[in-house]
DNA sequence: AGGATTGTTCAAGTATTATCGAACCATGGC
DNA sequence: GCCATGGTTCGATAATACTTGAACAATCCT
């Protein structure tokens, strides 16, 4: 089986608008992405609105994130950090990224 | 039973940011939007862009919307028309509907 | 090497959503 | 009243998505 060290992220030029709204219309996923426009978050730190999450299920949240091509998932040490793909989602829809996170809870 | 000729349809108070991203991150709801952005329509005028739809998933399409406060659906004759609820989710969550509308298909 | 740490993947059960025909309801016009 | 038109609701089925424990993988540290 091959090493999944490294996951697969969509190019931006291949993620829809429509899968990206989908990622965000999920109150979990959105607070993830609230936490991480913060800046990079280890899986370990982010989430901490729910700890009693079980870590598979915080894995399908950010799988379902990282395949819409919010977030990237890198490893890191024995970890890994996750990054919101702000830059890029910026460029791909415009405004999209800034209203949301504006808007209220 | 109470008619129907009058739907409810909730209160820009009461609409979370989660349900109408919900909403609009379906490709064919998503699409209808784009069309109400041009100016109400009658449900017949509406999702031209499919017109194979059978009548009572289009139907499904709209509740959809207007339960998440995207449309407000009002009888008008032997029909309804649709308006999207612009100036109210604007004030609500403000550049959001101009990112979606404006963002590549 | 071995163990602790940090996540991912698999599999199975549950729940939510989509689809669409058929039945029904309301209006307009004859 | 009666019928055509335009649309909603119901009910059944199919398809997706969510949740979680258990097994596995990769890395760090001693």
């Amino acid at each position: 089986m091959a090493s999944v060290t490294s996951l697969p992220h969509p190019d931006m030029s291949e993620v829809r608008l429509t899968d990206v709204l989908f990622a965000l219309s999920d109150p979990a996923r959105l607070e993830i992405v609230r936490e991480l426009a913060g800046g990079p978050l280890s899986m370990a730190e982010c989430g901490t609105f729910n700890p009693a999450l079980p870590k598979s299920t915080k894995s399908h949240l950010f799988k379902v994130l990282r395949e819409a091509g919010v977030v990237r998932n890198e490893p890191q040490g024995r970890g890994r950090v996750l990054h919101l793909r702000r830059d890029e989602l910026d460029r791909a829809f415009p405004g999209l990224l800034d209203s949301v996170l504006a808007a209220a809870v």
